[in-house]
DNA sequence: CTTATAAGGTGCAAAGTGTACCTTAAGGGG
DNA sequence: CCCCTTAAGGTACACTTTGCACCTTATAAG
């Protein structure tokens, strides 16, 4: 692999992973809004015409790149990295710091962007209601039957109730200025996990 | 009034509330992202010196939207709004409905882009939480304040999970595709908040 | 060594931005 | 009622970004 020669032409994963960086630098120094084809394209030292050809809008090209970042760190399914840790207080914050870990990985700018396109538009809501929800939906009934079969008593919710763990970690990250640590996490668990999905 | 004449020039409320308008049209027609000023001049019937000299940004603008509605709907503070219905329940139930309602006056879009640039910015988090999170504790604090009075046993949370009733409403309003009707508020009511607060 | 493929380069029309500078209608105060 | 301050409207310009067409060329596989 020569690299220093005046003509060296990237292809392939070599090509995106610049592009993927060029882009969360560039998230990160002048925000989703302002985010341009022309500067990535400048910033990863290609042009914009490679990058037209791949991506139609700036939401093509970050959703990219979240999924890439999530099977990077997942390297599978949520729901295969969901064990029994012995009680529903250990398997709810195994899975609150899971979860979270997705979203500190991907990072705020790509996320809150993400999460602002689906807000956007109502086809695209759906397609993540019929994906992300329902896979969410399936890691919280494994998770509660691990309850079950321990002989915890779980109360019987609608299945919209089931994505809340989903839900206050997405608050957190999106609206909340403090540092999501260890104890935050336990207070989400202990004041309201516990509570609704414990009899 | 005349507005027959070749030139007729609006001022003040007439003229802002002629930008509200069209803002609010372009932006369910384009979404957020492709609105601009010159569209917005153009559908308004002004020019784009003229807002340029109000605005800073699109953002400062659907802000000032967003405030102009919520004082339009609310007439004063959420909190003042907030009484005693003789039960937990249906206080609750009363703040998600009229909380729901600022939602739905204000709408999506602009709901949508808002939460999206508080995201995007570090300082615009902090100034929503001191204003905004602070007030929406003590509405909180002065609701379960009605329960304890009646005899009610209410946990003691923290102050973070005293903003679940709200942050419950945004996560319906902004990432779920169904309608958020009296029977969506009850459940939420009743499968998650009377198990956090009710002791 | 040949060749298909994908990357890189150039040019262009269109739209939007932000600002400067000027003109002019509206409406209140004297 | 007129004058004058204020705010709205108009024009112009340099700049950035977009999306596309068309062409060239490095790369890697066969």
């Amino acid at each position: 692999m020569n690299n220093s020669g005046r003509n060296m032409r990237r292809r392939g994963d070599a090509l995106s992973e610049s592009i993927y960086d060029a882009t969360i630098e560039m998230i990160q120094k002048v925000g989703y809004t302002n985010l341009t084809f022309q500067q990535i394209a400048q910033a990863a030292k290609t042009s914009r015409t490679v990058m037209y050809r791949r991506w139609k809008t700036k939401y093509d090209l970050i959703r990219e790149i979240m999924v890439y970042k999530m099977t990077n760190i997942l390297g599978g399914e949520l729901i295969d990295r969901i064990e029994d840790t012995g009680s529903l207080r250990g398997d709810l914050l195994q899975l609150l710091t899971l979860y979270q870990s997705i979203y500190a990985e991907i990072g705020p700018e790509i996320m809150n962007a993400i999460l602002f396109e689906i807000g956007q538009d109502r086809k695209k809501k759906i397609e993540i209601e019929v994906n992300a929800t329902n896979k969410n939906i399936l890691v919280m009934r494994k998770l509660l039957g691990f309850a079950k079969n321990r002989g915890e008593k779980i109360k019987e919710v609608s299945d919209a109730t089931l994505t809340l763990p989903f839900d206050l970690i997405r608050v957190e990250n999106l609206l909340r200025k403090d540092v999501i640590d260890r104890n935050r996490l336990e207070l989400l668990v202990d004041e309201i996990l516990l509570p609704v999905f414990l009899a």
